[in-house]
DNA sequence: ACCGCACCCTGAGCGC
DNA sequence: TGCGCTCAGGGTGCGG
């Protein structure tokens, strides 16, 4: 029995972010950047997105660098282009042989992606930029430009000036692949807030979106209701360790299909298969068999199984 | 100081 | 068939 409807898969959250950041990277690694066209102003744009037009093209790009969920495409003027794909963010290649998805929002979207493709059209052979297309980065060379797309728009894009501080990166915890069990530790004392509202917090570590906060909590046998206080030494280790293991699973499955085309319906799908309780409830747990709940914390759908998480 | 929650946005899926 | 309603999610900002 399905108590919630089926919702999109793959939203970015570490793993997918890495996956993206290193497919991106040796596509963006110093080519020097042309026409920028954009999407209308909106709240997409931190940065107003003429101004994106008229400060992008001449750079270089030097580099590529993640902070949890954001990707920084540093410049060669000591700038960066701050990205952040939200629940729905996709980057394209354009002009690869397939408008190759570089980073995968939501299987619809692909679809809808898919049949623009289909649509072919300039300027970019393979794939004609639609209303959701909101940055498309094309290059001096010629070669594939890169586009940004975003049904939902929660996504943002931000030009940060050199030497600029970022609030909302400067917010961000130590980074979920590398959080320690003490750190856990420490920033769980004295807390009455559930866990699971602790790993989706980015101030305290940057990276856990839903999926991996729930199937980290499953394998760490902690009830994502439970208050962050109570959690004892032993399952801010398990919980650490559980972090580590399934963001480490996710980049590898997911940088296990770099190099092949991603099917339009996900099909390959080794990938959302691998999730324990995600999207699982009414299901029986494959550790116990008992049948998997779901239960609303801070205002996100959490599932777990009963019997193993305490 | 801490924490829960509404909001933003869109499309899928459902009921009628 | 088609319309209208609900719901999901990440991050921000506000109110309690």
């Amino acid at each position: 029995m399905r108590l919630t409807p089926r919702i999109e898969e793959n939203v970015p959250e570490l793993p997918e972010v890495e996956v993206s950041r290193r497919r991106l990277a040796p596509m963006l690694i110093g080519r020097r950047l042309s026409e920028v066209s954009t999407s209308r102003p909106s709240r997409f744009f931190i940065t107003d997105p003429r101004r994106l037009r008229e400060r992008l093209p001449g750079r270089v790009v030097l580099d590529l660098v993640r902070r949890g969920k954001y990707l920084l495409v540093v410049l060669d003027d000591g700038s960066s282009l701050l990205l952040h794909l939200g629940m729905t963010g996709q980057l394209l290649c354009a002009g690869c042989s397939n408008p190759r998805l570089l980073l995968g929002g939501e299987r619809v979207g692909e679809r809808v992606a898919e049949r623009a493709a289909e649509r072919a059209a300039p300027p970019w052979p393979g794939f004609s930029p639609d209303q959701h297309t909101h940055l498309q980065l094309g290059f001096e060379d010629g070669g594939p430009a890169i586009l940004f797309r975003d049904v939902r728009r929660f996504g943002r894009v931000m030009l940060v000036e050199p030497g600029e501080e970022v609030a909302r990166l400067l917010r961000l915890g130590p980074d979920a692949l590398e959080v320690s069990a003490d750190q856990l530790w420490q920033a769980s004392r004295g807390r009455r807030r559930a866990v699971k509202s602790m790993l989706l917090d980015q101030s305290v570590l940057a990276g856990v979106g839903n999926i991996y906060a729930d199937e980290a909590l499953f394998r760490a046998g902690v009830r994502p209701t439970r208050r962050a206080g109570r959690l004892r030494r032993q399952e801010c280790e398990a919980l650490a360790a559980a972090l580590r293991q399934v963001l480490e699973r996710g980049i590898e499955t997911g940088g296990s299909s770099v190099d092949d085309f991603v099917a339009p319906d996900g099909s390959d799908g080794s990938y959302q298969t691998e999730h324990l309780v995600y999207q699982r409830d009414g299901q029986p747990c494959q550790r116990c068999g008992r049948e998997l709940e779901r239960v609303v914390v801070g205002g996100r759908s959490s599932h777990y199984c009963p019997s193993c998480q305490r």
